[in-house]
DNA sequence: CGTACCGTTGAGGTGAGTCAAAGTAAGTGG
DNA sequence: CCACTTACTTTGACTCACCTCAACGGTACG
């Protein structure tokens, strides 16, 4: 896996934050991806929104490649604006672990930055994708002049709108059917298409190898995962594009379990 | 298990903020726990910092007592003083899924917190235990108007400096002895008492069922995991009194794999 | 002395990992 | 266009760590 950094990104703010430069007129163009709610609600003042937009970078990077490593140094905050980018640290057998999936509009890095830390783990692109970047010294100053950025920016980071949320990542003890299942629903409410009938198409961005690792599981596992839910009639797999003909019949085995622990079977 | 309110702490707070009062001479006395070395570093002005201690309470709780629940609304942060919670959450099949073990001088309850969402997990007291509660609106308030505080207050939560970095915790999917020798090396770093000879006592706050519970496994599987542990002469239990004469060899245990995996066997 | 709970041990079942091999898709070069 | 390589996916057989169920010993307490 090769590697590009953001190094002219931290440059070019401190640059600015030394020169002190003033750009009325300037936009936060750039800003995009999960701050951009943000910031149109806080009242930054022209030359703070213009440091910010010009101390912003944007990148590529190919499937494979990583965007930071377990142990560097935060150099600021992520945001991805397309693709899949998977968290993963090395746990005691040094085997990659996957904390979380990052997609569009998702930030990643914060917790670094904020602790002054390395980061804990690594970015590694699944997909090919867009990577917009802060400068760290730029989003620490504009948290300390302006309390309600820095509000917003934790309430968000607190809620962690990502795909962190998912009972598959959180609970790995669960059997994989449950965790898989609760994997496409995940995918599905970030790619998934009405069909018209009721039905929803996803056209899954990462292979199996990969979801396999989300899962915290094996590829082999993912593969016998898919044939039960085939052979039940709640999914059709063709490669990476899965039809799930009524979503709530497939999710309920996400729930499911829940009701029926709680209160008895219920049909 | 019962329950009791930190109602009291909001209300007070309310009252205060309202009136404004001034207390020029008071100190923070009550404000212990993780908070204490940010506050000390924090130019808080007078009226704040008695605004603080004066909206500060202190609870006792027994064993099994609930402090808050999973979906309360949050009221605040809480800080441990003494003795030994347990957060908790209710996974896909209604169990209990431990989060994070809390002890003295952590934090707790600052997700629900800064998310402006309902707590996302239960407390439980696994020993009587001593808590501090700050209101919420305080804290957000002194966030506002003091940065420095702010991340402060960031930067620990970020560091998270509890119990949560055990792997017992976040590698459930790590075999018993590991995670419960991992355990073993994080009770005894807080509750270790030298005994001269190299080895280390320690005198376990919960019991067996509890143990289980942080790590995601049966009572009789931790039964198992000691008497293993006890063929081997790696520790000596009786009761919830353990003896470890010779930690590096114990704690080998949850780093080895790594350079067994990594280098070959080392020995 | 009985009840209740905790802790330990044994027997048996099972989900998922491991290993091995075959099937499939996608490039690559002639 | 076809052989060939390569990587990805699926299936089967086997193994094993942990869970489940059940029984028993120890201790506290009424």
């Amino acid at each position: 896996m090769s590697r590009k950094d953001f190094n002219g990104a931290s440059a070019g703010a401190d640059y600015a934050l030394r020169r002190g430069q003033s750009h009325p007129t300037v936009k936060c163009a750039r800003i995009g991806c999960g701050l951009q709610s943000c910031m149109r609600e806080v009242p930054f003042r022209t030359e703070d929104a213009a440091l910010l937009d010009r101390s912003t970078l944007v990148r590529n990077f190919e499937r494979g490649e990583e965007i930071f490593s377990e142990g560097d140094s935060s150099a600021g905050l992520y945001c991805v604006r397309s693709g899949v980018v998977l968290l993963t640290y090395k746990d005691a057998l040094r085997a990659d672990k996957a904390v979380r999936m990052v997609g569009p509009s998702d930030l990643m890095g914060y917790r670094s930055l904020f602790a002054e830390e390395p980061h804990g783990t690594s970015a590694e692109a699944l997909t090919a994708c867009h990577v917009c970047f802060f400068a760290k010294n730029v989003i620490l100053r504009l948290a300390d002049n302006y309390p309600v950025f820095s509000r917003m920016l934790f309430r968000e980071l607190a809620r962690d709108k990502g795909l962190r949320r998912a009972r598959f990542m959180r609970e790995p003890h669960l059997p994989i059917r449950i965790r898989f299942a609760d994997f496409l629903r995940v995918m599905e409410q970030r790619y998934g298409v009405d069909e018209g009938d009721g039905g929803v198409c996803v056209q899954l961005p990462i292979m199996r190898r990969q979801i396999a690792s989300v899962l915290s599981a094996r590829p082999e596992s993912v593969a016998r995962a898919i044939t039960e839910l085939e052979r039940e009639g709640l999914a059709v797999f063709d490669g990476r594009r899965v039809s799930i003909p009524d979503p709530g019949e497939l999710y309920r085995i996400v729930d499911g379990g829940t009701v029926a622990a709680d209160s008895g079977t219920l049909t």
